[in-house]
DNA sequence: TCAAAAGTGTTATCCGTACACCCATGA
DNA sequence: TCATGGGTGTACGGATAACACTTTTGA
């Protein structure tokens, strides 16, 4: 990300370089992305920053994360390098800069072409407090079909992250910060259906995750409903 | 990649950053990989490269390829970026710059610790001249199976590279070059059999790549042995 | 006429999907 | 006892794997 988190002291940074993460958030039926909203523009962004000359660039996805949303230990996984020259200019920047009254040396890297490191992560955004950047106005979760205008390339980012995600949830089960200790089959099913935004059957969707092995059958749950109690599930460790 | 491609203007490139190619040649029966060996040490590495302020990172991997193979437009696919902080040291680098004579002022950002961009290339290595380049002794071919003493955490590169090699080899097909314009299906079969490093089964192969619809079936090829002549094939385009 | 490899028809097996029925629950 | 949703047995169909037979070629 280019737009938010500019350096104080760029020089403790890889220059040129950047980490966004497309923090995806899911409670209900609801799939979002939490956005910044950069300072007096009418402009959204990906959660970003820059990674230190020393760090792993695992841990900078997490602290970008985390300065975000306060979570730690959360699921994150890299998914692709966008490194177009001209993806990104530093205009946008300037005018960030102008409205926040913030001095950069004219010949600064922060102004040059960035090369950005794509990470997703997943969680429950009833449970976040998100938290506002300093130079940002905003910083909301929007629904995966109402996007706002979205800053360079930030579009194009976001739906890689989801076409991999969904493209992961064949094999890996993410669920993991996504849902409550203990949880049924059904809300299992409502967040598969709402990442891969279809419908799924369920008498095939419960064999299908069963014979994974990765879930573990606890008690029943009542409910208070005139129907059959479900089972609660939890994650095998 | 740290050790060959010493930057003559350091000041070109983006710092800390590089790019590593895995350049997977294929002949006969035999799957190897594309290594540079260090000047004076017993030490492979993968041909790498810096960015240009102002390249695509797409552009700077071709033309690192370029620089070994002297190949253009080749089939060359991003997979992973090895950011670990302690991935790399100075302490290589600064060896092949003494045994080479170079100086390079101490503070420079080249002795930092570095993230690469992985990429993978597929080529025909019977029709390659390899170049060597000026920080290097040696540029030879590897089997797969049997690879050396490599720098870094370039072997842990090398098998990821041939992960995701395999895992993509479901859908697409990557024949494009490295087979001759025309090849018959045995040959296919024999490419898909050394990269996934198991044998498969003749009528099925036949049967599964014929309905993706992606060859197209020319005349025999009669090869003087004493057994039915096979069908020549080549890629649609 | 024979061996060797190519090409293809047929059968078996597996897996994902669809339909069905039964079960538990509280009104 | 009824409606509602949960759990599971079973049947269907397409795709893949396995088997078997035929064809072609030159020795």
């Amino acid at each position: 990300m280019e737009s938010d988190k500019i350096v104080i002291d760029e020089s403790k940074y890889i220059q040129q370089l950047s980490i966004d993460c497309v923090i995806f958030g899911f409670h209900g039926e609801q799939l979002k992305v939490l956005l910044p909203k950069v300072k007096q523009l009418e402009l959204w962004s990906l959660p970003g920053g820059y990674v230190l000359k020393k760090e792993d660039i695992e841990a900078a996805a997490q602290r970008i994360l985390e300065e975000r949303t306060g979570l730690r230990d959360i699921y994150l996984e890299q998914f692709y390098v966008f490194g177009r020259a001209n993806r990104s200019t530093g205009e946008t920047l300037k005018k960030v800069l102008l409205a926040n009254s913030i001095q950069i040396p004219e010949d600064s890297w922060v102004f040059e072409r960035f090369i950005s490191i794509g990470y997703y992560a997943l969680v429950d955004f009833s449970k976040v407090n998100t938290k506002i950047g300093i130079y940002d106005e905003a910083c909301e979760w929007h629904d995966i079909h109402q996007l706002p205008n979205l800053a360079f390339d930030h579009a194009e980012i976001i739906q890689k992250a989801l076409e991999t995600l969904r493209f992961m949830l064949d094999d890996k089960l993410v669920g993991l910060n996504l849902l409550p200790e203990t949880f049924t089959m059904k809300e299992l099913q409502i967040l598969y259906e709402t990442i891969l935004d279809k419908p799924l059957r369920r008498d095939n969707f419960q064999r299908k995750v069963l014979t994974m092995g990765i879930l573990e059958r606890i008690e029943k749950k009542f409910t208070g409903a005139a129907h059959k109690a479900p089972y609660l599930y939890k994650f095998v460790k």
